[in-house]
DNA sequence: ATGCTTATTGCAACTAGTTGCAACATTAAA
DNA sequence: TTTAATGTTGCAACTAGTTGCAATAAGCAT
């Protein structure tokens, strides 16, 4: 099901401000930050609102078309999913950002609900700490 | 150590504001948020600045002193670090915030140690899920 | 194509948190 | 106790993100 259809399925509409906030979140290889979404989207449509741009995040977060995560900048940073699930490793001391199977955290989410009976929704998590090359 | 020494030892200061401070987190139990702490020391220095207790949140946490977590709300959380570390586990439902040991995390941490040579610095965690009571 | 319902937008004002800088205060040494 | 060095504060202006509301426009039915 395309993000398209997805937003339909639910009852939202497809605006133009959305159609470029996909786009843009499609185009982009990596992570960006909303910040550099709402200029993108300005240079089309200059009189788009940055709370647009935020609220349709939110929006497609919720429906789980894009991740949110905080790579410990001063701004969240968010991308496009669409194929496997991962994590980051954020070095403390460099910055580097190391991506990670989601793999890796089967057996935590199984402890969780077997220990406490809690579902954990995992979706894009940071975990901070030191890289092979900042150790000691 | 006690937080005055660990501060004097490293060559920072002690001061009313941070006396204050580390009170009321000392006082508190559980979690309390940087303004809530703000309005707190207001009452006993009228014109103490907000950016100080952010500076100073920031500094204690640094040294290890506090820790913050993000519990899903829109503000941050902070409380003393004494005994044992703990994590939370955060229901998107109801929002009720469960305690969990930071033992869970050890296979995780040896597990990152192992396969990707890096060491993890999981102080605070919040993982969001949902809890026995919504689940379904 | 027209009209209706309601999702979405822009706006403006707000909250949480950050930063550069000059003034100030703690600490240790003389 | 005075002084010097420098850590800390208040201030004001800023960034990131949120919210209520009235105006607008998407999507559907006719």
């Amino acid at each position: 099901m395309s993000c398209f259809e997805t937003l339909k399925a639910k009852g939202y509409r497809m605006t133009a401000e959305r159609r470029a906030i996909l786009e843009i979140l499609h185009s982009t290889d990596g992570h960006i930050t909303a910040d550099r979404i709402y200029h993108q989207v300005r240079a089309k449509f200059p009189k788009a609102n940055k709370s647009t741009v935020y609220r349709t995040l939110e929006l497609l977060k919720g429906l789980n078309l894009v991740a949110e995560t905080n790579l410990g900048g001063n701004s969240v940073c968010y991308h496009h999913i669409e194929q496997s699930h991962h994590h980051h490793l954020v070095c403390q001391k460099c910055g580097r950002v190391y991506d990670v199977d989601a793999a890796v955290f089967a057996p935590l989410q199984e402890l969780l609900i077997k220990k406490y009976q809690f579902v954990p929704d995992i979706r894009h998590l940071a975990i901070f700490g030191y890289c092979p090359k900042c150790q000691g």
